[in-house]
DNA sequence: GTCTATATAGCGATAGAC
DNA sequence: GTCTATCGCTATATAGAC
């Protein structure tokens, strides 16, 4: 079923037992997160030794990385489930989205507190997350848009300026030359974009 | 000059030992990545014991959100130098996000091997962001589009979601409401922008 | 092959002497 | 303020019973 399943075992009771082994650990994961996980908390949870659940995963990373994998994998079923009912492309963009959101709203790893779950990406508290965007308030200055546009702007640039520094973090073009040509067309589209809205078309 | 300063030393001397500890420790963090570094490397590289360090921050948490303000405050700087030389606004939004690039760009945790800083978001490997964009790949469908764009819609949408998600992270509505209207008034506006975009305008 | 038991080396954090 | 010593914990490795 996983999209990273390269793995082999000799025996059924032993694919069993790994298939145990790997669900336990993925309930703790979306329950308590990653570091607060520990391997020897999956394998009493399981009913096994610290050394058995090792010897179906090299790794607490490779149990992370099958995590990784089964939230792809809910996912990709969710979402082409509703991509089923509704050929709109405004509905079927949402849903891919929203089917997204369904599958980590299960795990407290993605919703309660903002303190532990350090995003690597410098949006770790609020203060912070607000004077980034405060940059972009400050770049389009006096531009002039309906107001309630204006008043979600800032936000909107800077999820998206997420989204290109995910992209740029797999990058691994040469000086993440593509990243920079992305981050133009994405500007250029943006600009037409509020162009076109302050017509009186919309 | 950090947004977060928020610290009290009651002597001079001390007000230097912790900076230089804090700079050390950032060093450290955008050379290697906060996991790869411990705290008793930044007291050694800082000349200090690890008890000491101690002294100055709580924990390795609180030098790890100094890190983050500390990035935030070198984008701030940057991004407004480079807005004070242009009144484009396609220009000045760019620059906000190459500026932002740039400060990320001399941490190794940032760029190099996509193996190990595993992202929580659920694009630990290449593999597994492939199928995400396939997904948006398959609600674009049939959708008529200039070919370029159709090549790299998939990617742009995915780029968009992993911010709306970050967002999502951070939100603290009840049932994180907001960015699920943030989702589909996103939607809403890049099925206008493909609209437009298909007329004979552009 | 499956698993238990044990060992190692390193971590964040703290207590208390100086 | 700075130190040493140490606690309780971890991921990971391995020896060997069944």
């Amino acid at each position: 079923c996983s999209i990273l399943n390269v793995f082999k075992t000799a025996t059924a009771k032993g694919a069993s037992t790994r298939a145990h082994v790997l669900a336990t650990a993925l309930a703790l994961f979306r329950d308590k997160g990653f570091d607060e996980t520990t391997m020897r908390e999956v394998a009493a949870a399981a009913g096994l030794s610290l050394g058995a659940a090792y010897h179906y995963f090299a790794s607490k990373e490779a149990i992370i990385l099958a995590y990784y994998a089964d939230v792809q994998d809910q996912h990709g079923e969710r979402a082409r489930e509703a991509l089923a009912a509704t050929t709109d492309l405004r509905d079927r963009l949402a849903a891919v989205v929203h089917t997204k959101l369904d599958v980590l709203a299960g795990d407290r790893r993605y919703t309660g507190n903002p303190t532990h779950p350090l995003s690597f990406l410098g949006a770790a508290t609020r203060p912070l997350q607000l004077a980034s965007m405060r940059v972009f308030d400050e770049a389009l200055g006096e531009t002039t848009l309906p107001a309630e546009l204006r008043r979600i702007a800032p936000t909107a640039l800077w999820a998206l300026q997420m989204g290109l520094l995910l992209y740029f973090l797999y990058d691994d073009s040469p000086n993440q030359a593509r990243t920079r040509r992305l981050v133009d067309g994405a500007m250029e589209l943006v600009v037409r974009l509020l162009t076109v809205i302050r017509l009186p078309f919309f």
